[in-house]
DNA sequence: TTTTAAATTTCGATA
DNA sequence: TATCGAAGTTTAAAA
């Protein structure tokens, strides 16, 4: 038997059962009226409601409201989850230091309990991140620039690291800082620290944002500070494997 | 009744029960073996497993294995989730626009469905947040230095906003970036920028970073641009309410 | 263990 | 609708 499930289990049963998935490494999900409190990184209190309350077996605690991506209180893993029962009320409660933080659902009232003994070996193949922009970069560096070449890659420096350290034609020294999405201002801030830093030890230094695309802010910014941007667009939105990439100079 | 719940439904079932939670505002959690699609701003598979899916009514669609805080596949709120039978499968459809994106789980085997009729009406309320840190700092800006004075509060400057504007005893102007947690690189390059930026137009400004502790690289990343560091230590930590403060001057 | 930066970040506020 | 910055961010990689 894979799954169990309970019908409107009493405060006993929650925590028994709470226990023993804990014990069993099964997965236990509870749809249940509830009081959340959290103390820790900060604290906060949210009032009676329905929610679905899942705990894994590695110590990850969610609570979910009806509506919203992100749970609306959570235990991250690593910590422990337990249960006990006070003043006729299952508790949940999940813990964990480093931070210091705890969870704790008070269940008003159990509308459903299931135990999951779940077995999964699978991990999640991904494609069209970063650090595959990161390859296809440092294998057709042209198409950032004709003449470019790519001197070193993820370089640290005493301020951070710099994806990419290249020299153009004339061999003037390149900061190349790549982002797979829309450039921020947060990402002008990495370049202009990067090349900041360079600027105090060498003359010359070019610094380069590549991304597919930016905010007039953005643009601006790089503009005001003598930096360039290199929009490289169709990367990672083809999802079908082409590597063609388009690029537009700034 | 709250909560209905089926033991090993069938691939119609599957369907069918997806469509109607979808209907009727339901919250649906199934247990099954299943194969995950994403395709959008990135795209992966993630092969056959045991897994808890969960699909609210505002369309958010959740993939979670047994173990990690956040899904291993999952869609925003603001889509919409359907289902259909493929090959005798049941095969959950969460997709959305802007960005253009979708998670299809094709169910393997379904060990357990529970429809959730959610009712939820308290929302969370939460103390110690970083704008709770700029009330404080408004109401007693001494903390940060005897005689300073708060000029402006999220100040807009050309390339992004200024959390304090303030002036010291002797009138010179100071720029205050405000963190509630440690120091990053990326909060010291935030200061910069809006330090560099006021020089462009006034003779001496001095720039502050305020934050419970930074690392020594953006210490000393402070220090060699010519920028304060002050540790404002137990904000946000006590979560009993009391808001005394404890600073070190760096 | 700490630091550093990415993330399918999400979320909220604002223009 | 786009942009900007916070988040109990989490996660993974590297030192």
């Amino acid at each position: 038997m894979v799954v169990e499930k309970l019908d409107a289990p009493d405060p006993e049963t929650v925590a028994e059962a709470t226990k023993a998935a804990v014990r069993d490494g099964a997965v236990l999900t509870v749809e249940a009226r509830c009081e959340v409190e959290y103390e820790g990184r900060t604290s906060g209190y949210l009032g009676p409601g329905d929610r679905v309350l899942v705990a894994k077996p590695d110590g990850t605690f969610l609570v979910h409201q009806p509506t919203g991506h992100k749970p609306v209180n959570w235990m991250p893993g690593g910590g422990s989850v337990s249960a006990r029962v006070s003043e006729g009320d299952a508790v949940l409660l999940a813990r964990r230091t480093n931070p210091n933080e705890r969870v704790e659902a008070r269940v008003r009232e159990a509308y459903g309990l299931t135990r999951f003994d779940a077995t999964d070996g699978a991990t999640y193949e991904e494609s069209g991140t970063e650090a595959e922009m990161h390859e296809y970069i440092e294998a057709n560096p042209e198409v950032l620039e004709p003449g470019l070449r790519i001197v070193e890659h993820e370089r640290e420096s005493k301020y951070g690291f710099i994806d990419f350290f290249a020299r153009d034609s004339d061999s003037v020294p390149v900061v190349v800082e790549v982002k797979r999405i829309q450039a921020t201002l947060n990402h002008f801030d990495q370049l202009q620290r990067y090349v900041s830093l360079y600027e105090e030890t060498n003359e010359e230094v070019r610094g380069m944002l590549v991304a597919p695309s930016a905010s007039e802010r953005v643009k601006r910014a790089l503009r005001d500070n003598g930096l360039e941007f290199v929009g490289l667009s169709e990367f990672g939105t083809d999802a079908k494997g082409s590597t063609e990439a388009k690029l537009t100079d700034f």
